[in-house]
DNA sequence: TACATTACTAACCACTCAGTCAGTAATGAA
DNA sequence: TTCATTACTGACTGAGTGGTTAGTAATGTA
């Protein structure tokens, strides 16, 4: 019967050195990296911290992800740009009225990422996108571009079946935008504010009429 | 009749080198930090950019400066903290209405902070605050509380004259301090949005009556 | 002109960190 | 058991940067 590892360090199962587990370090070192990311910032992260908190050493990182920069993509593709054919998908398929509809994206946003880590991605471009711009002419294209067009999709559906005023589109994108940010910002930038957690069906709700 | 400094480097009084200006230093650095801790923030910013803006080499920046963050405490003290005094003394003697003295500050903010590369500071704060504590610490206590405090008191002076209701004044300061947020980070982060510029009034009108 | 003061410079140090690579050990096959 | 493969390690490199300091030159004074 193998002990719990007090005087056989090389026998027990328990907490192996050099494990070799091709498979899962992607997965984990993505979430670490995401993690490290959205608490301290792109340039704040250090690559050894994130292979540290992976469980691997610094050079495994650079093994599964070739720079700093091809990580953070890899992090905004797992956890953003990779779910827009779902989202489409849902948006072909919905059934139900204009409001409905937004209503139900908003609040699914909010669900899958405004309140998770994810959303920090976003406040992170907000926050450092000037000084790296490869990356954020990636963000730009991988998530700002095909956000405004599914936003776009689903108000320009509800004008087509006449529930909206027919207004102007990209105002009416920035409104939906701003909104998400204002709630993004809330979560990870001021501390302050929002005592009691607001609820998001009021924004959907004014997104609509502005 | 001197020449334009062709051939008589130690003569002319065009760009001598090593030039002392001990009373105009400070005053450039501080205007050379500035507009580098808003363009790139605070971690990004080098000593030595600063110091070559300001035409100076780094080591004269650390002759009035000890370190790089009381550069930075010395343009916050420069450009927001340092008007305080100002700013309570025009509450003091402002006559009219709650909701124009509530209007008239956010008109006044705008014009001299919200507008200017001052309020790039606080968008800095926001994106960076969490990775330097000492500096948060600062910026709480010069900026955000006497920021606060003046808030509430305009908002206190028209629930005593009668003009607002009685409502919660923490989320009514809150209400205010998330206008000005947006509108700084309207300014300085998202590139989109706002074609036209959006005026204050409706905002501080917004302000009233939340 | 000689000397004292000091604003200023530039070379330097100490340290951080992204990225590299020679080597090690876990694994599977024969 | 032996060997080949390869996931993994950790010491190293090189670039970059905050902060220091020995020395230089501008200025005032006598």
């Amino acid at each position: 019967m193998p002990t719990t590892s007090l005087f056989c360090p090389p026998d027990t199962g328990l907490a192996p050195k050099r494990a070799r587990r091709k498979e899962a370090r992607p997965g984990e070192l993505l979430d670490a990296a995401l993690d490290l990311f959205v608490e301290k910032g792109f340039a704040a992260t250090r690559m050894e911290e994130v292979a540290a908190r992976a469980g691997v050493s610094k050079g495994t990182v650079f093994l599964y992800f070739s720079s700093k920069e091809e990580l953070f993509k890899a992090v905004v593709r797992h956890n953003i740009s990779g779910r827009f054919p779902q989202w489409n998908a849902e948006f072909e398929s919905f059934r139900g009225s204009g409001a409905e509809m937004l209503r139900y994206c908003m609040q699914s946003w909010w669900d899958g990422v405004g309140a998770t880590q994810a959303s920090g991605i976003s406040k992170l471009m907000v926050s450092e996108g000037r000084n790296f711009p490869e990356i954020a002419a990636f963000y730009q294209n991988e998530v700002v571009a095909p956000g405004h067009q599914l936003i776009r999709r689903v108000l320009q559906r509800g004008i087509d079946r006449g529930e909206f005023r027919a207004i102007d589109l990209d105002q009416a994108v920035y409104g939906v935008i701003a909104s998400m940010m204002f709630l993004i910002l809330s979560k990870h930038s001021m501390g302050m504010c929002l005592k009691e957690d607001m609820n998001l069906d009021p924004h959907a709700y004014i997104a609509c009429q502005a």
